[in-house]
DNA sequence: CGCCGAGTTGAACTGAATCAAGAAACGTGG
DNA sequence: CCACGTTTCTTGATTCAGTTCAACTCGGCG
């Protein structure tokens, strides 16, 4: 998959964007690739570059007392930054990991800036981008604020069936804030006597 | 405070306005007041307003299991909206309430779309609306994922330290995920003997 | 005054964390 | 293809924070 084609795909799924802007595009974004387990973004640093996921998976996580707590995956056609550093303008608290071998095009801020201005359509994508990550942040607060364990996985599962397959039990049940054991258990209700 | 006086506040906060968008701001925009209690949005519909408050506050809350969880608060020069009914295309799973007397500024989804395509620079001013509730919603996860009921508390009163004024303690214990007897013990540390 | 909503305090209960040990799955090299 | 170590997951026992339910306090306000 070229630049272009992925380009078109971003399109497909955001907002339709003039070939013109496509071209754009193609001179500002680079096609980039990362092994499983490459860190890409550390805490304390800023990072203002978004990745735009063709292929693979990444994580954003962040160290509480010592403890590695996931906070956002970002899979196949979803964009991943560490947002408090990319949109805000402190340090990011995060790290962003690659968790498959995966294939991302990627933008600074500078270059989506750039973007923006010129291309109305795609200062609309971005907006669009943001709006849905809002809409995903209020409904991850609302599985999280008052639900039990087991209610937390099943809604998990429920919008997103195949995330076992893709991504270890550890780091679900950091980001669902619960442990390990408790979301094994979860898993495998218990068998009364 | 009329009409203009507001817009030119909202300017002044969030990014500046022509004097030509402002003048078209002030025709589709009208200043409203909600008394005590009163409530604008309920669970079920779909609301496409939002409302700049000028004075006084208001809180976005559901029902889970018939108990009111606060979910949101908005204070002076903040927008409020039932967010999942004005930008995506589910019915509100919210209520709003007014919480004090309040003024503001309020919005229809249909003069936010046409004031955006007129003025670029409304809609960019919307955009870090968005941006911004994005990043406090960040924030706010952050607190709940894995904070104990103390550290959620001083968290609220470090980044709110007058919230206690003017929200009953029963919303607010809500709003961070925790019974109102747990926060009334996480304000008030039990006395050794 | 006495009622009422809001907050505090107490005691019993419970869901989840923690600590610890074992089982299963996986990858690598022989 | 098997043996090995490593990582990932499960299961059990204990502990603890927070919920629940209930009683009590306090400050308005009719």
């Amino acid at each position: 998959m070229n630049t272009t084609e992925i380009i078109n795909k971003i399109g497909e799924i955001y907002t339709p964007l003039s070939t013109e802007c496509q071209k754009d595009i193609v001179s500002k974004a680079k096609v980039s690739s990362y092994k499983k387990g490459e860190i890409v973004v550390r805490e304390g640093q800023f990072s203002k570059k978004a990745y735009f996921i063709v292929q693979g998976c990444s994580r954003a996580y962040y160290l509480k007392d010592g403890k590695d707590i996931t906070d956002w995956f970002a899979f196949e056609d979803q964009f991943m930054a560490s947002i408090i550093s990319f949109f805000g303008q402190d340090p990011s608290p995060h790290y962003i990991e690659f968790v498959e071998d995966s294939i991302v095009l990627e933008f600074s801020r500078a270059s989506i800036d750039q973007l923006s201005d010129k291309h109305r359509e795609f200062e609309r994508l971005i907006s669009k981008v943001v709006t849905d990550t809002m809409l995903g942040l209020c409904e991850r607060l609302y599985t999280i604020q008052f639900n039990k364990a087991d209610e937390r996985y099943n809604h998990l599962i429920n919008i997103h069936p195949d995330i076992i397959k893709r991504i270890s039990l550890t780091h679900i049940a950091s980001y669902l804030g619960i442990t390990l054991e408790t979301l094994s258990r979860a898993r495998n209700p218990k068998k009364r006597i």
